[in-house]
Formats: C-alpha cells, sequence, structure tokens
RNA sequence: CGAGGAGUAGCGCAGUUUGGUAGCGCGCUUGGUUCGGGACCAAGAGGUCGUGGGUUCAAAUCCCGUCUCCUCGACCA
C-alpha cells in the first residue's frame, strides 16, 4: 500500500540538488494546491488554504492594531484608469488580462482584470478626500490579482493569486514615507514571529521598484538554494498617483493640495517562501503559529481497548486549550501516518498506544528536528511549550543559515562564485543602471535591496565610488 | 517567441524500432486478518491510446496536419 508515496519521498530525498521539482512536486502532492484549467491559475485546496486563513488572521490583527480599515473594491477596472498613470501602465500593460466583451456585445472601453488596485482606489480616494480632516486615509482590502505571467510555479508565480494590499493617503510626504518604512517593519516582524522567517529588508532599485512609484522597499527572503524570493512589497508613491486621479484635500490654510500615497502588499507568494524556507528531505515543515493542524494524534493498535476512548480524551483536551488538533483514526496503518503527516508539515504529532496509555505517558514527535520525547498524558503545558520551542528553533535554524550565506564581493568575479555557490553577495555599487544589467548579463543574479547608510567603498563593477550597499541573488 | 521533452485507467509508466483482441505498479471498491516508522490475503471496477485525416484485411504502433502540457531562456509579487 502507498509504494507511490514512498517512492516520492525517496526522490525527495535531495532538496538542494533538485529544488524547483521538488517544490512542485511536494505542494501538489501534500495537497495544497492544484492546477487549475487555465494555465497558471492554482486551485487553492483547503489545506492550503487554512494556511492562508491563518496569514490573513494574523496580519489582519496587526493592521487593525496599527489602525488600517478593511474595504473592497471591484476587480474589473476601466483601461483609462490604467493609462492615467505613464509609469505605471507601462509596468504593468504587458501582462494584464483584459475584458472585451460582456452582455453579449463588444464594450465601448475594454475593462482590465485588476492586476493591482492603485488606479480604482486612487479614483475612490479622490472622491472621499475633500479636507485634510478626512487625512490620513488608510484602507486595506483582501482580494485576488491577476497578471499574466510567462512561466509559472504554485504560490511563487501564478497567474491569479490572493493577497492584501493596503493603501494610504497623507498630507505630507515625510508621514507617507514613515508609513512606508513601518508597514515594512510591520512585514519583517510578521515573517519573524508568524512565518519563523528571516528576511532581508531594504529599497529596491529604480529597476526593480514598483511601476510609478517614487521608491520600493521589500523583503527577500532566502530559499534552500540560496536563491532569493520577494516575500512583500511597500511603495512611496509620492503625488504620482494623487495627480493622476485628483486626490485633492483643502489643508488647515484653506489651499488645495495633492495627497501623498503609499501601498503595501503580500500575497499567497508567503506560502511558498515559508514551503521552501522550512521544507526538508522529508516534505514540509510548517511554523506553528500558521500550520493548519498544529498537532496530529496518531493511535496505536486502535482496536485494543481503551486506545481511541483515550485519543479522543486527548483530542478534547487540546482542542480546549485552543490548539489547532487532528486526530487521525482511520485504518492506515501508523507508519503511513506517520509519514503522511510529516510530509505535510504537521509541528508536532503525538503517538499514543496501550503502553503509553498504561504508563499514563504520551509520546511528542516534532517535525523540526524529527526527534521523540515523552510527556505526561494530557500535559497541555509540556504541548504549548514545545510549540513555542519550534517556532523559535524554526526561525533560529533558518537565520543562521542565512547569515552563513552572506559574502561579501568586490568583483564581478566575486559575486558570480558567490551566487554561484548559493550566497547572497553584499557589495557596492555606484548606482548607475548599467552596472546593475552587467551584473544580471554575467551572473543572472539581480539587486535585491540596498542599504544608503552602510556604504561600501567602491562599485564591484566600475570601480568608482559607491552610493549603496547592495544584495545581490538569484531571484525566483 | 528561441531550444529541448512529453501526451496510453485517478496518478506514474511500459508497449511504437519490426502493425495483429489494451498491459504493469500505485491508488480506488468489497470482505477478512493486522497496527510502536509507508502491512497482508482474496475478489472487483476503471482506458473512443490528445485530436483530425491518410495508408492497410488490420493502426497506440507507419505517414501528414493540428492542439495541449512540461523543462530551460527573455518578463515578473
Amino acid at each position: 500500500m502507498a509504494k507511490n508515496d514512498q517512492q516520492f519521498v525517496k526522490e525527495i530525498a535531495d532538496i538542494e540538488s533538485d529544488f524547483p521539482q521538488w517544490y512542485t512536486d511536494v505542494v501538489l502532492k501534500t495537497k495544497l494546491v492544484d492546477y487549475g484549467p487555465v494555465k497558471g491559475t492554482m486551485v487553492i485546496r483547503p489545506y492550503g488554504y487554512a494556511i492562508w486563513e491563518n496569514i490573513q488572521r494574523e496580519m489582519d490583527a496587526r493592521f487593525k492594531a496599527a489602525g488600517v480599515e478593511n474595504a473592497y473594491f471591484p476587480l474589473l477596472i476601466p483601461m483609462s484608469f490604467m493609462t492615467k498613470e505613464a509609469e505605471h501602465v507601462e509596468g504593468f500593460a504587458p501582462e494584464v488580462a483584459v475584458v472585451t466583451h460582456a452582455g453579449g456585445e463588444k464594450l465601448a472601453e475594454p475593462l482590465v482584470v485588476r492586476p493591482t488596485s492603485e488606479t480604482i482606489i486612487g479614483h475612490m480616494f479622490g472622491k472621499w478626500i475633500e479636507s485634510w480632516r478626512d487625512l490620513p486615509l488608510r484602507q486595506n482590502q483582501w482580494c485576488n490579482v491577476m497578471r499574466w505571467e510567462k512561466t509559472t510555479r504554485p504560490f511563487l508565480r501564478t497567474s491569479e493569486f490572493l493577497w492584501q494590499e493596503g493603501h494610504s493617503v497623507y498630507a505630507s510626504g515625510e508621514e507617507a514615507e514613515k508609513e512606508t518604512l513601518a508597514m515594512l517593519r510591520l512585514y519583517e516582524e510578521f515573517a519573524k514571529n508568524v512565518l519563523c522567517m528571516p528576511v532581508l529588508t531594504g529599497r529596491k532599485t529604480e529597476k526593480e521598484k514598483f511601476a510609478g512609484a517614487v521608491a520600493t522597499y521589500g523583503m527577500e527572503a532566502m530559499m534552500h538554494d540560496g536563491k532569493s524570493l520577494q516575500s512583500g512589497t511597500t511603495h512611496y508613491m509620492g503625488q504620482n498617483f494623487a495627480q493622476a486621479f485628483g486626490v485633492q484635500f483643502t489643508d488647515k490654510d484653506g489651499a488645495l493640495k495633492y495627497g501623498y500615497t503609499m501601498s503595501y502588499g503580500v500575497s499567497t507568494r508567503l506560502i511558498g517562501a515559508l514551503i521552501m524556507t522550512h521544507g526538508d528531505q522529508r516534505g514540509l515543515v510548517l511554523p506553528p503559529p500558521v500550520a493548519p493542524v498544529q498537532v496530529v494524534i496518531v493511535p496505536i493498535a486502535m482496536k485494543k481497548p481503551g486506545v481511541l476512548e483515550a485519543t479522543h480524551a486527548l483530542k478534547e483536551t487540546l482542542e480546549n486549550a485552543g490548539i489547532r488538533v487532528k486526530l487521525d483514526d482511520t485504518d492506515n496503518s501508523p507508519g503511513w501516518k506517520f509519514n503522511e503527516w510529516e510530509m505535510k508539515g504537521v509541528p508536532l504529532r503525538i503517538e499514543l498506544g496501550p503502553r503509553d496509555i498504561e504508563a499514563g505517558k504520551m509520546l511528542l514527535f516534532r517535525r523540526d528536528i524529527c526527534e521523540k520525547q515523552e510527556a505526561a498524558l494530557g500535559d497541555v503545558k509540556a504541548v504549548n511549550e514545545l510549540l513555542a520551542e519550534i517556532s523559535e528553533k524554526m526561525y533560529i535554524k533558518a537565520k543562521e543559515r542565512m547569515h552563513s550565506r552572506i559574502v561579501n564581493a568586490n568583483s564581478l568575479e566575486e559575486l558570480l562564485a558567490g551566487v554561484n555557490g548559493g550566497n547572497f553577495v553584499r557589495a557596492g555599487w555606484c548606482g548607475e543602471r548599467a552596472c546593475e544589467d552587467k551584473v544580471k548579463e554575467f551572473a543572472q543574479a539581480t539587486a535585491r535591496v540596498m542599504d544608503d547608510h552602510h556604504t561600501a567603498e567602491a562599485c564591484l563593477c566600475c570601480g568608482k565610488k559607491a552610493k549603496h550597499t547592495v544584495f545581490f541573488a538569484r531571484a525566483y
């Protein structure tokens, strides 16, 4: 029975050598997603969606604490909105899906399926804002967006994906910029405490920034193979969108002024980041805060008297303590269940058999380091402490890996050697587009984030005085 | 769009060279024995071989067309 899956587990034994294939296989196999009928779309299955729900819940709590409200804006955007901001339309035109027919007729004006909502939200904000008393206006929406990508991979790059996009308007540029950085810090804290994932944060280069933004900031996570994954971005728009959509207010001095806008977003890509940051030879390893099932109980010798009753009682005890518990009382063999739930990344497994019940104990298996330990049967405190420890260890492990794989480079050759070795490469950069392009051509690496303050001596490419310290990496 | 590969049962594949009644493993269904690291026995269901045309007594197999998907590039959260 289940020889297929057994083979599969063997096949994924070496993650780092065959990472993209491992990733796709494990995501499909663990039933997080399925491919949709339209190329590049994914069907998020309940187990995968539950991860997203947990991310949403944790993120939403942070937004609300920061004073941001949720709202919803339309899926369809008039084509003319897109063309109002020159850089924006140029950036998104190649990847938008367009509705040309509806109601059995050709539409007078084509409608764009939102690739992001800056334009329509700018339009509405323009109507809602009249006075300085209306500012700041800070809203967020959870929705789907569509970008017609050429090559796709579940969660990491799909044509349609789920995300949150927050949009704020401020009376001054300073406030809007401050909020842009504050949200970046919020994301960083979220990555650490909820996803147990370390990230690098910083400003994006001109080349990498959002279409229509003055400045873009991002957080980058390191995957097993040393590639970088952009996991969240925040954008300061200045008055670009405010001017395009007439977001004006009457200030205290009676003058009519344009607002300053900013936006920020994270997507279902975070799930991909999780999988690729923590996953190992046995499959997924999910951080307890987002794991759909935090504890799985596997009864041993279920038909022996008292075993099922004991597992049900344990489940109830843990559930009452607010732990997400699953009791696997299917008639698969225990070995099958062990592998199944390990593959699905459940942080903690409890094995309970006649011997344990007699001794008043339970066997705990932690997924992060794959080790077993004993605890008193029904000891909720022990379970909670172990879950907390798993979160902490997962973060530390990922952080140590990332920091051990950041190297410095003073030349293109050193950079190439660095990224070939699966590292992030820290280097000086003069700020010229030509040098950035040359790095891309020479080492297939791009500038992920940069730091304006701790400036390195010289540009690794042209040798001129460096304006920025940049982290270069190959990226997904 | 450039290069390569693949379409046969739910999944993974064999069969194509040399045309001859559609096969294997897993999964699924039913019954039974099991259960501390992917158990076993028995019985069963399931396929217009991507698609259109051609050659032939006969095509998964040969010929021509066409569609789709995957991998690697260019583009991107």
